[in-house]
DNA sequence: ACTTTAAACGGACTTCGGTCCGGTTGGACC
DNA sequence: GGTCCAACCGGACCGAAGTCCGTTTAAAGT
């Protein structure tokens, strides 16, 4: 990972100023050359397919290269490294759940009140994870990258916009973060599998946060 | 890894049913042959001391193995793997800050009112994070491992059995969770380093949270 | 002191992530 | 079509984590 300027995953979802109000989903990517992009997605299908086969803990990025019939330095030209890769393959499976709560019917999507949407948020999110939980926790071996992952990003904003416009009063970036933990793969994992918590409990604890941390007063 | 019960860091500190009361530092551990015990204390020296020399992310276990006299495969037994060893190290610089909660003077120890001690308790807990940030995301490899560390487990009923007492209503196990979160070495490392946000906004959303939270209405 | 055994030891070995660099090629511009 | 170059390709190579297993030893019992 000595490249210039790797292109990773892809950018967007909340490029600009702080204030940028209009949200889009992370699927954007810098224009590949026609032979590195018919890669790319090869390289993708191998791998969804191998990680299928042996979960994604075991997916070693030499299997991948080969069973996607290139070799293993391409796969780290074009994903950086092992996360950056899962990373891919999560973005992917994101695209759903983006279009759910940015463009999506009520009440995730813009046709409901804020506060809301946030209580729809919670539970969808929640699923979401739980669902590709495997991934998720794979491609988390540095805790400070997912705060650098678009899709994270733009959760993060997304949650803040809400609270703003539920009018929320106290450090709504903050709050965001707060809330999103309460999400947060790991924990919810540890939660229902590990000590075998209902999920019906911490989706109800997801409703009671944002009924503490939404109070207008 | 394969051992059949590898002695790793040390349990205690949350034993037995969850009512437990008394609350004990993370400290002991299951008695070893005078030998392994003198390795033990060397390696943990060897390793502190490469550490402050070339960084956490730097440490080879190999390394430590030479600086301690000691063959490789030592350090694994006693440590199971390398975050276990950076867990240990870590466990051993968290005495002070357990002691200062658990019976120190007040507000953060037991002679203040809990809801006192859980204010004073959440910019201590992100000073001294702040402190060995270094080593606590080195030592975060594994997302789920988190719950299972002693000293985390320890905060975590601390924290909870304090929002009882405080009278908090609601689910207080996942109020703990989420207080906890607030003060998670990586959001304030990312809030403060990355971002550049004031560590006085993190604490006070450590109080405005906790204010929200604690709430016996 | 002697035997015994579970535990500890060490270092060769395997596996995998990540790097490097010489060779190849898509595609823009003439 | 020809030239050119930035981007791409591949696989040898490196470093470090973790495993294995034959050898050594602390220490408990007799």
């Amino acid at each position: 990972m000595t490249g210039p300027i790797p292109p990773l995953v892809t950018t967007s979802g909340t490029q600009g100023g702080p204030t940028d109000l209009t949200l889009t989903p992370t699927g954007e990517r810098p224009a590949l050359r026609a032979d590195a992009a018919r890669n790319r997605t090869r390289l993708l299908e191998a791998a969804s397919h191998l990680m299928s086969e042996c979960g994604a803990a075991n997916l070693t990025m030499e299997a991948v290269a080969t069973a996607a019939g290139v070799g293993k330095g391409t796969v780290f030209r074009r994903f950086g490294d092992r996360t950056g890769l899962l990373i891919a393959l999560l973005d992917h499976r994101e695209q759903q759940l983006q279009a759910a709560f940015l463009s999506g019917p009520p009440p995730l999507g813009p046709d409901a009140p804020a506060l809301e949407r946030l209580h729809a948020f919670g539970p969808a999110l929640i699923r979401h994870e739980r669902d590709h939980h495997e991934l998720i926790l794979a491609a988390r071996t540095d805790p400070l990258r997912n705060y650098t992952v678009p899709a994270n990003r733009l959760r993060h904003t997304h949650v803040k916009l809400l609270l703003r416009q539920a009018g929320a009063k106290g450090d709504t970036d903050l709050l965001a973060h707060t809330l999103l933990a309460a999400a947060d793969t790991a924990l919810v994992h540890h939660l229902t599998v590990e000590r075998g918590m209902p999920l019906d409990r911490v989706e109800a604890g997801w409703h009671e946060l944002l009924d503490r941390l939404a109070r207008t007063s």
